[in-house]
DNA sequence: TATACTCCTG
DNA sequence: CAGGAGTATA
């Protein structure tokens, strides 16, 4: 009569092989279409406002408009010779589009010296920066056309606009470089050739000095759009055409998948054809599975239906050892490109390395109803925390989607320059000791695995010099967070004794929970991580374990935990390829 | 003997 | 969290 935590009763797909997993997160449909507009999400809000001309509805500068669209269009459907002349040549193209958008991509760390300053053009240098030039230029000229017709509606209609459509165009504050002159100082991510060009287009009206106040206004704003659009337009045509600059937000979730297709074209075969560009909600999804996947559900729903859990838990559970062996997927083959992919994350400087996640990280629904099965007393119900598990979402995968929406502001001045020493070709700084964040970062992994190998900690660890002390020393960390970990189980599994309690499947740690609170205050005391479900899960087991020894009384035996620690020892999880990142997390400070 | 683990202590 | 002692394993 056990009450059964519908918590537990999830997934019986239990003994779901972790190569299962990865090949599901392979699967994902990832369309060309949807994952670049995902990336470039952030260029379309423009558009909004260009179709909203709620205010004037002239007919002239709906055409002129149209023919703009048409223009730009065209410019952004045209191949881009730009970026093929510079691309490595081992990209198979199966998917024409997609190996477009991945050559781009790869072209990206090429970028990052910066150009010298000079003509619009002169960054385009081979083929296509005439091209690319004749196209601006014909912007400039319907541009010119535009404002003239404007000008002359203008003048023969003296209604001045609304105050609001003015505040309404505040709007391009996400596109600084869109913004007046003088506002444009503050740091556009313009590559000095776009501000330029930019810079021309703007100031090419020749504005009238005899209107009326309402007409002025009203020109103002016409052309504050007008620029706004076109230079929003241009904008997206050179970030396509040029690169997409270093540093950049999308960069990561690009780069990220950079590392997928070498993997990819090791080992997939089951993915089919067009599995590449952008697939940036797919694939964070890809690095939870290995985590939270394999473990999760079916660690805890399998000791809870059968008594001999700690038997089938081994048969489920993925021993860290050799974590990259265990999901190919995951698992890019050249170590540098990790490595590259690792300075990523870093340069969303907002104070947060990865931002604050989303409460619950199951991407298994739980139940709204948790409340109703907290099992025991020591697992108190803490109605904040639940509150914010309403809404559950995946972990990593609102880590990494995230991401690319952290503010574009932190981009240094000039797109270009922007790169200069700090993206991909950045080396990793290699240190002889640990630091802080190296410290945290351990921390973090014990949610993945209590007892990794050196071997591990080295893979995970790349920009640290690895010697005797100090292999030694990351290892004693780890001897560190278990040694806490088990005494907070022991002194739980004791509480729970003393309480009374008889069924160890009582025993839940849950995020809501006293032990949950202690374990998390220590190992992520920001909080700004996402504990991991497996964590959860082998946290609840190794808590039922301590309470079945306590309670048969085997604590009298001087080795009484070796039999747990030999269960735990097996419990360890993949560790996401992110930490394999050296600068992730990256912490406010950085050196 | 070297390495890694636990336990204890500061 | 680090250091040291004691122990286990290879």
């Amino acid at each position: 009569m056990d009450p059964n935590p519908s918590l537990l009763s999830s997934p019986s797909r239990a003994c779901a092989q972790p190569a299962e997993l990865c090949m599901e997160g392979r699967r994902n449909p990832s369309p060309c279409e949807q994952g670049r507009d995902s990336s470039f999400s952030w260029n379309q809000v423009p558009n909004s406002s260009l179709t909203d001309p709620d205010w004037f509805g002239d007919q002239q500068v709906q055409a002129k408009r149209a023919r703009v669209e048409t223009i730009i269009r065209g410019m952004c459907l045209s191949p881009n010779p730009l970026v093929l002349g510079s691309v490595r040549a081992r990209d198979s193209p199966s998917c024409p589009e997609k190996a477009r958008e991945r050559k781009r991509k790869q072209s990206l760390p090429m970028q990052q010296n910066p150009p010298k300053p000079g003509p619009a053009g002169t960054h385009g240098s081979k083929k296509g920066g005439p091209h690319v030039r004749e196209q601006l230029h014909m912007l400039k000229q319907q541009l010119r056309q535009l404002q003239e017709h404007i000008l002359q509606a203008a003048e023969s209609g003296n209604s001045a606009p609304g105050a609001h459509s003015a505040k309404q165009r505040n709007g391009y504050g996400r596109w600084p470089w869109t913004m007046d002159s003088d506002q444009q100082g503050s740091g556009g991510d313009l590559s000095g050739v776009e501000k330029h060009r930019v810079a021309e287009v703007e100031h090419q009206p020749e504005e009238p000095r005899s209107l009326s106040s309402g007409a002025r206004a009203l020109l103002e704003i016409l052309r504050k759009e007008l620029t706004g659009a076109v230079s929003q337009a241009v904008d997206a045509v050179l970030q396509k055409v040029l690169l997409d600059p270093p540093g950049h937000l999308t960069q990561l979730g690009q780069s990220f998948q950079e590392l997928v297709p070498e993997s990819r074209s090791e080992t997939s075969s089951e993915g089919g054809a067009c599995k590449d560009p952008l697939p940036l909600a797919a694939l964070p999804r890809r690095a939870q599975a290995p985590a939270g996947g394999p473990l999760g559900n079916v660690s805890l729903a399998k000791p809870l239906d059968s008594p001999g859990y700690p038997v089938s838990l081994r048969m489920i559970s993925t021993p860290c050892q050799g974590p990259t062996a265990k999901c190919p997927l995951t698992v890019p083959s050249h170590m540098q490109e990790n490595q590259m992919l690792s300075q990523l994350p870093g340069h969303g400087h907002t104070g947060h390395w990865s931002g604050r996640l989303p409460q619950d990280a199951s991407s298994q629904s739980h139940p709204p109803s948790e409340t109703a099965l907290r099992p025991w007393g020591a697992v108190k119900l803490r109605p904040s925390v639940l509150s914010q598990q309403q809404h559950p979402v995946p972990f990593t995968s609102t880590r990494l989607e995230k991401l690319p929406f952290l503010p574009s502001v932190k981009m240094e001045q000039g797109g270009l320059q922007a790169g200069t020493g700090v993206l991909p070709f950045a080396s990793v700084h290699i240190q002889e000791g640990l630091n802080p964040s190296h410290l945290k970062k351990a921390k973090l992994m014990f949610f993945f695995t209590r007892y990794p190998s050196s071997n591990l900690l080295k893979a995970y660890f790349p920009d640290v010099q690895f010697n005797r002390c100090i292999t030694s020393q990351m290892i004693k960390w780890f001897s560190n967070f278990r040694e806490f970990y088990y005494i907070q189980m022991e002194k739980f599994a004791r509480q729970a004794v003393s309480d009374g309690i008889k069924n160890p499947k009582m025993l839940l740690v849950l995020r809501d929970s006293e032990l949950f609170r202690a374990l998390n205050m220590h190992y992520n005391k920001g909080n700004d991580f996402e504990v991991p479900d497996c964590f959860l899960e082998v946290a609840s087991l190794t808590l039922q374990e301590f309470f079945r020894a306590v309670s048969a009384g085997k604590d009298s035996d001087p080795s009484w935990k070796k039999p747990i620690y030999k269960i735990i020892s097996k419990l360890d999880s993949d560790i996401p390829q992110i930490f394999k990142s050296s600068s992730y997390p990256q912490e406010p400070f950085r050196n």
